[in-house]
Formats: C-alpha cells, sequence, structure tokens
DNA sequence: ATCACAATTACGGTTTCTCGTAAAATCCAA
DNA sequence: TTGGATTTTACGAGAAACCGTAATTGTGAT
C-alpha cells in the first residue's frame, strides 16, 4: 500500500518547517527518490540536469512565494519555475502547496500554468496532500482543497480582465487618472481615452462596490488582483 | 545536554506542516510537557486551565496569522491571543515565529506585546527556533531572527503613528478626506479638522514618496501597515 | 502673566476627479 | 451595404481634492 507510480520527486519550500514536514511525508509513499531545495533557481537547474541526464523527475511539489535571501535571483516565485519547468518537460506533474487562498491567482494557476493539483496549507494540509499525491498516481485526477473549492465558486471573478489588471496597476503605482491614457497609449493598450479609462473605472468601482477610487485599490489589494 | 528551564510549552499554529515541525524540534529539548493546538480560542482555554489547575505554562510558542476556518472566533490573531495571555499569567514566556517582515509590526510586537523573542520562518528558521529557545532559558535573553534585525534598523518608521494608521485605514475603506473630520470626532481623535487631516496626509505622502493618495494607500497595504 | 514658538484650524484659488449627456466610431446581422 | 446596437470618445458642469497662506489656539519657558 501507498505505492505510487512516481519514482523521482522534487520538493521546492523556502521555509525549512514546511519543507522538512511535506519531505517526512512524501517518505510515507514508497518513492525511490526525493529531493528539496529552498530556492526556484536551485530547483531548476536540479530539474534541468535530471532531465539532461536522462533521469527526469516525474512530480515537483512546490510552494509560490519565496523570501528573497540573495541577490541575483532569476526565478522569482512559483509561478516563474512552474513556467520554466513546464517549458522543458511539459508532461510533468505540478501540485502547489501553497498559503494563497484568492481566486483569482488559483484560478490563473490551473488556466495559465496548468497545474495537476492545488493544495491549500491549512489545519488539514498534509492529510490533502496524501490525498492529491494519490489521486495523481492512480488515475491521473486533479485535486483541489475543498475549503478552495468553495472559494472558486462564490466569485467568478471573470469580469476581471488583464485591462482591468493594467490600469487598476497604473493607479495603485501613483498615476493620475487623467495620465492614464498616456500610458496605454505608449502601451498599446487599445481603449486609451481619458473618457474610457474614467468608464472603466467606474464599472470596477460598481463592481467592488468601492466608494471611490481610493477604496477600490485598497479592495483589490485585498483581494491579491495588485 | 539541551536542557531547558522550561517544562510545559504551548505550540499555536495553525498550518499543520509547521505545527508538526516545530512540535518535533521541541522533543529535541528535554521538555516534559508539550501541547499543541491550531486555534487561538483552543489555545487560551488550555492556557486558562492550566493555570487554574496550578499547571501553569512556563514557554508559548505562536504564530501571529490564523486561518479562519470556522464561526464565532474570539481571538482573531496571534497579538489577541497574546494579550489575553498576558492579561492572565504575566511572567509568561512568548515566542513568536512568523512570515510577518514588516517592522511596523515587529516593532510593535515588542512594544505593545512585550513578547521575549521573534523568530522569522525563514530557511533556517528551525535552527533559530532552537537558539532562542536556548537563550531564554539559560539567561533570559532575547533572540531576533539576525535577518529581521537589519529590518529593524534600516527604517525607523517611529513617523508613523497610531494616528496616521487610523487616518489610512478610513482612507482605505473609502471615507471621502473630507468626512474624515466627522469620523474623527465621533472617536475623538484629536486633531479632526479638515485642514489638519489634509496636512497630515501630505506629511504621509511626502514620507512615503507617494504621488497621491491612492498612491499612498497602495503603499501603506504593501508595507503591511493596513 | 506674557512672550515666543509650534500646532491647529480656516479659507480661497487651482487642479483633478466625477457624472451626465451626446457625438463619433466600430461591430454585427440581415 | 445598410441599419441598429454597442463601444469608444468628447465635453462641460459640479464636486472633491490640493496647495499656499493666514488667522487662531495651545504650550512651555521666563
Amino acid at each position: 500500500m501507498n505505492k505510487t507510480i512516481f519514482n523521482k520527486v522534487l520538493v521546492v519550500e523556502d521555509i525549512d518547517s514546511i519543507n522538512i514536514a511535506v519531505t517526512e511525508t512524501l517518505k510515507s509513499f514508497e518513492i525511490a527518490n526525493i529531493e528539496y531545495v529552498k530556492y526556484c533557481d536551485e530547483a531548476f537547474s536540479i530539474f534541468k540536469k535530471a532531465n539532461e541526464d536522462g533521469q527526469p523527475f516525474d512530480l515537483i511539489v512546490t510552494d509560490l512565494s519565496f523570501l528573497d535571501d540573495q541577490t541575483d535571483i532569476n526565478l522569482k516565485s512559483g509561478e516563474d519555475l512552474i513556467e520554466a519547468v513546464r517549458n522543458l518537460q511539459p508532461s510533468i506533474k505540478i501540485i502547489v502547496y501553497s498559503i494563497e487562498d484568492k481566486s483569482y491567482r488559483i484560478q490563473s494557476l490551473f488556466e495559465n500554468h496548468k497545474i495537476n493539483s492545488f493544495v491549500h496549507k491549512s489545519r488539514i494540509s498534509i492529510e490533502e496532500l496524501k490525498t492529491a499525491i494519490q489521486l495523481l498516481s492512480s488515475n491521473g485526477k486533479r485535486f483541489y482543497s475543498p475549503a478552495i473549492i468553495s472559494i472558486l465558486e462564490e466569485e467568478p471573478m471573470q469580469e476581471i480582465t488583464t485591462y482591468d489588471v493594467k490600469l487598476l496597476t497604473l493607479l495603485a503605482n501613483g498615476i493620475p487618472q487623467d495620465k492614464i491614457d498616456i500610458n496605454f497609449q505608449e502601451m498599446g493598450v487599445k481603449p486609451n481615452s481619458k473618457s474610457s479609462i474614467e468608464k472603466r473605472i467606474n464599472k470596477l468601482k460598481l463592481f467592488f462596490k468601492a466608494n471611490n477610487t481610493i477604496h477600490l485599490i485598497a479592495i483589490a489589494k485585498d483581494m491579491g488582483i495588485l
């Protein structure tokens, strides 16, 4: 029992206490080769070497955010790592193990980064991690932490486009509303008149029930959009 | 060796993987009684009972932020728990083990909550946690994670008062600038004329190098002040 | 009590943002 | 291609925020 199809697993997690517990959990499965690292860049170089040596990993368990300890960092986040890894070896299975609970970001993980499972760091996350690995091994099925599923369902959030994110980002960076048209023109972003920008900000305020633009940016920050 | 003066320790940490690793670490010391919980409220009731039974804890290791899983939560954060515990048993030793890295919040922990040590969750935090316990046990000395010391030193941040935080909070909650005077009057906050509020916002914008109020709130959010 | 200095408040002109309306451009179906 | 609807852009009046200055109040030292 506890046998999986996985022979070689890479754990990417910076915080040592979590890294220890996850690695320990993996040992309860009969996995021949478990490696763990605390930096994305290190993870990618180990991954790349294994691939070139004909001994590729078949599962990665990774966090999303990492402390920046040192200079000269190439891959700054789990997203960056996942993208680099997927380019090199599209078939790799990826489980994200993270505290993230913003629907916007989690949806993006599945849609843009094609991750296989998302385990939410929580009071019962080690059990969920085991389940995720079992499911992925036995029939390749995805796993979402149940607590996350309800979050994904309750807020469609499809309303928010990349256009909105660019707009909100400029506002949050202190660009005055009536200078944003210039920025958008330079960036080649399409509806870029003062009027359109004004209207879009208004829609966003309605959507997020914000009293004014300041409130809007605060809400966007809270929701993890910015 | 590895002997400490601590006989009864309470670990308060919601994420199971971390909880496991911390508890395991404590077992490497010769501590007779280690208990661990995943909720602040549960922590306090256990703490209180131990105190009443004449078997009080002499050390608490706690996180700061907790997922809210359930309804009817009394103590919502590590700060709340620490305050409740300090009221009941002022002599208790408290180590905070957290990912927090905002100077504003950490300073407040030492100044307002009189914690004994702060261990920053990091790639080397388990070793630091051991050091913190040893130091506290042998000569009652504080421990700050070295990475945090540099953060505390580089930004004095004493400029930011509770008045500023109240002001920024109202702005972030969508209260228009020229209605804040009314709010402050109702709250009994002292300088509360439109003019003073305006001036204070201006100072904050200078201090944080913000182009406008929107930018200011975004920066405050990023720095963890809000 | 009085003076000097700082903090707080008041106020007016200017800029920026807001909101409604309407013209112009674009898109899509018949 | 044409008409109708939607999207984008333009504009102006009113509201809110910004900025400089000045009046008022408060505080501490003598």
